[in-house]
RNA sequence: GGUCGAUUGGCGCAGUUGGUUAGCGCGCUUCCUUGACAUGGAAGAGGUCACAGGUUCGAGUCCUGUAUCGACCA
């Protein structure tokens, strides 16, 4: 035991040996009942760390601590989401190079120390190779923060989610989904972000609010009068199929059936009606294009309306000249749109309107809701291209209630998030889109066989041996083909997508839980007993493993999910990076300790949103501080067995100690980790206060060795007990002072349970009856401004009969602490307890 | 626009199944430094629970509506 106990130095000593003693390590030989096993949400290594990390991942390690010391063996792995997007752009900015799958891999490659000022094009193997390498570094400055902020996960069991074993067991399951039908390809218009090139899934979407504006431009009846409708996009007027009004509006009633021309570009389109058309929105009549947004493509589904598609995957507008436009006025108009951006085309189109009379009126400004990529910054396009999907209730009823259904199996924390699941799943208006136009992520592993004249045969897919997974499809052949068989007539060609990111995200159980590739640890863990995650991706991580699981095991993944909630500034304003206002986990760990930093996440909640406050890290620091000293006080007294407990008052403690320690319980198991620290600190506190003041001068062996033994038997204990109710939260700090007197570590040793302590029989209403006249005794000296050193020479306390009962009980013990010179006087009297003293 | 959540002393939060004087931390006021602790201790002031209505013997705690804030989804 130190001299001067100090907070400083305990993280990097504690890492050290909870590293060298593998602590933390997870026990192979567990049966399943005993083991608690949790899908730890994988941080994206590309990007930073920050302190709503260290909050939600403080808030998992509250529980694997608990569940730890509980008895369980806590399978707590930690994995990094190293597998798309952000990745590759990434690497694409750190070392100036970007990906063409079309170039050989060259196994020489070596990037430039400094990128250059052009990017460098790099084949599809050499591109990934890099994403490895710069990622192993991000993952190493993750590790070592987790490890510094006494995260308790096993670091012998990582993974990423780009590794050999994720990508076999992502590519197993999609062939399993394929074989059962669940996984299925179709050509169909699909949301496209134009910058990525890629599809993207209804999960990915966001609406923002962009400037746009209503053009009224005129079509023409067969006598050649005019027909106004209002759009906003008129660059996409080539592409008109249609036009549409409810079919209630009496104003276009007659219309219908009926054709009218398109202006600029001559296009003979139908009139026609769906309830779909808004009779409130501009003029009433609305133009179909394919595509323009979502509700085109209703339309063109369920009128059967023909496909005339204008706009590129590169977002610009086709070079090739329509077969729809006939006339020389049309081809000419849309010669000059050939190639440029929707925007561009916009600006040319509203011109060329402008010309041939047909926008009436001036360009009225709106704002409106667009659908973006959530990672994109051009608003998305619809293509028809041919993508892969996963069934996952979106065109389904049944599926879709069997889905909802395993929602409500799931123990919500907080339970309201259940809601957020529920209403997700049934807005469902498609199958999930997982194939993507991307090139560092799980390949889809499939080929398509080329027919006679080399065109691929996309209804003859070819599928891999199961030993062959992970495969590369653009560089291995199918069994049965030789390599120089690719894109040759007779021969095969590889699919040249990736699966979507959350396509292998939502495999993590079965990653590190060992699906399909380690059967024996696969029993012990699953089905899980834990995810926690935050709400922002409950329709996406969360959705997605429940279908993965639900089609391949027809059983949830875990029992419970923990919903982490946000952090936000003073101000109340979500933090984020434009602000400014982010601080760097690291400096708030040197600062504040990690025992601070974990004591102002477990204030907590989970679900409820948090702001962020150092305040609160310096009170947990200050109580980390309080429990060194404090523990050497009591240790410093020395011990007694524990049949020496004897006196009321210690005996009292250790029955108020009991409920402390069966509320803690209660709320631990409740995932109510914030309430579980509340109650142990509250009792810490008063500990400290009242309890140590009250019997100091016994344990000192004041009043001989009986009354000291019994003091210092019950401060042990309480020590003790209430180390191991704080080890979840403050993992450093208690590790320190059980060091001093035991062998072994806290966080190895069992929860307390309150059956010992209510073996002490005590009454725990002598701590408050005691509590309440040391703090008027104190009081006689604060008002009196003396130090509370100074003598009292009488007192008399006024009192019901069983609250005097009590204090006579405690009575040598409260003159000692209040520096009593003569005995307590009593009287009886019903009300509320006060003291009258005299000061000497 | 829909859904969900929040609204309690200056600030941040607790208030479990409705039941006597609504708790806690920070801050604030006053005081205390020599046998654990100044990265400390003691005592104290301060709220009637957003607003309106309702259920009830009784509501911060249940119901309805309104307002404000936030999140998620359109």
């Amino acid at each position: 035991m130190p001299e001067k106990p100090t907070l400083d130095g305990l993280e990097n000593k504690w890492v050290d040996v909870w590293q060298e003693a593998g602590t933390y390590d997870f026990d192979r030989t567990a049966t399943r009942e005993q083991v608690f096993s949790i899908d730890t949400p994988p941080p994206t290594v590309s990007g930073s760390l920050h302190v709503g990390h260290v909050f939600s991942y403080t808030h998992t390690d509250l529980i694997a601590r608990y569940q730890r010391m509980t008895g369980k063996k806590v399978f707590y792995p930690m994995g990094w989401d190293d597998n798309g997007l952000p990745t590759e752009r990434r690497v694409q900015n750190y070392y100036g190079v970007r990906c063409d799958p079309s170039l050989p891999y060259d196994p020489n490659f070596e990037p430039p120390a400094e990128p250059g000022k052009d990017q460098i094009a790099i084949s599809r193997g050499n591109f990934v190779e890099l994403c490895e390498r710069l990622t192993i570094e991000d993952e190493k400055v993750f590790e070592s923060l987790w490890r510094r902020l006494g995260i308790s996960v096993d670091w012998k069991m990582t993974y990423q989610t780009i590794d050999t074993r994720a990508r076999a067991i992502s590519q197993r399951m999609f062939l399993n989904n394929l074989k059962r039908g669940e996984a299925y390809q179709s050509e169909a218009p699909t949301l496209w972000d134009v910058t990525f090139r890629t599809a993207v899934a209804q999960a990915e979407l966001e609406d923002r609010e962009r400037p746009g504006a209503y053009h009224r431009v005129s079509f023409h009846k067969p006598d050649g009068s005019p027909l106004f409708i209002e759009t906003t996009r008129p660059e996409l007027l080539p592409a008109c199929v249609a036009l549409v009004a409810h079919p209630d509006d009496e104003r276009y009633q007659p219309l219908f059936g009926t054709t009218v021309t398109s202006p600029i570009f001559g296009v003979e389109v139908p009139v026609v009606a769906h309830t779909l058309a808004d009779p409130e929105k501009g003029s009433g009549i609305a133009m179909i294009c394919t595509f323009g947004d979502t509700t085109d493509v209703t339309w063109w589904r369920e009128l059967q309306l023909p496909t005339r598609p204008i706009i590129g995957w590169d977002g610009r507008i086709l070079a090739q000249e329509p077969e729809w436009i006939t006339s020389e006025l049309g081809k000419n108009a849309y010669a000059s749109l050939a190639g440029l951006t929707a925007h561009s085309a916009k600006e040319k189109v509203a011109e060329l309107l402008r010309e041939s009379g047909d926008l009436e009126g001036e360009i009225r400004p709106i704002t409106h809701p667009v659908k973006f990529f959530e990672k994109g910054d051009k608003p998305l396009e619809i293509v028809t291209t041919r993508q892969w999907y996963i069934r996952n209730g979106g065109r389904d009823a049944d599926l879709r209630a069997a889905l909802v259904a395993r929602g409500s199996e799931i123990t919500w924390h907080p339970d309201h998030m259940k809601v957020r699941y529920t209403n997700w799943v049934e807005g469902l208006n498609g199958d999930w889109l997982i194939s993507r136009q991307r090139f560092f992520g799980v390949p889809v592993p499939v080929w398509y066989s080329l027919d006679a004249d080399g065109n691929p045969e996309w209804d003859k897919v070819i599928v891999p041996d199961d030993s062959q997974l992970p495969i590369d499809p653009s560089a291995e052949a199918p069994h049965g083909y030789t390599s120089d068989q690719r894109g040759v007539a007779g021969g095969f060609i590889g699919d040249a997508d990736v699966m979507d990111t959350w396509a292998t995200s939502s495999l993590t159980p079965q990653i590190v839980g060992g699906w399909s590739v380690d059967d024996d640890l696969w029993k012990r863990v699953w089905p899980f007993d834990l995810r926690p995650q935050a709400h922002e991706i409950i329709r996406t991580w969360l959705f997605s493993t429940v279908v993965r699981a639900h089609l391949e095991e027809g059983q949830l993944p875990w029992k419970h999910a923990s919903i982490s909630g946000w952090i936000l500034d003073p101000d109340r304003k979500k933090m984020s990076k434009s602000k400014g206002n982010v601080v760097t986990p690291i400096d708030l760990l040197d600062e504040h300790g990690s025992d601070g930093v974990r004591y102002w996440a477990a204030s907590g909640r989970p679900g409820t949103d948090t702001a962020f406050d150092v305040g609160q890290m310096k009170i947990g620091r200050r109580l980390a501080m309080k429990i060194l000293n404090a523990s050497k006080f009591v240790l410093s007294q020395g011990t007694a067995d524990a049949t020496a407990v004897t006196e009321p008052i210690d005996r009292a403690l250790l029955a108020l100690l009991a409920d402390v320690v069966d509320e803690a319980t209660a709320a631990f198991e409740a995932f109510n980790y914030t309430k579980a620290l509340e109650v142990t600190e509250t009792f810490f506190w008063s500990f400290c206060d009242d309890h140590l003041e009250l019997v100091k001068d016994r344990a000192y062996g004041l009043a001989g060795d009986d009354a000291a033994a019994s003091a210092r038997a019950s401060l042990n204990i309480a020590l003790e007990t209430l180390l191991k109710l704080f080890a979840p939260f403050l993992p450093f700090v208690t590790d320190e002072v059980w060091s001093w007197f035991h062998p072994d570590s806290v966080h190895l040793n069992t929860w307390p349970t309150s059956a010992e302590l209510k073996s002490f029989d005590g009454n725990p209403e002598l701590i408050g009856h005691a509590a309440e006249v040391l703090s008027q005794l104190r009081k006689v000296k604060s008002e009196a401004k003396v130090s509370m050193r100074a003598d009292i020479a009488t007192a008399t306390v006024t009192a019901k009969a069983e609250v005097i009962d009590a204090v006579r009980h405690v009575e040598a013990d409260l003159r000692a602490a209040g520096r009593v010179m003569s005995d307590l006087t009593y009287t009886e009297h019903d009300g509320p307890t006060e003291i009258s003293a005299i000061l000497a």
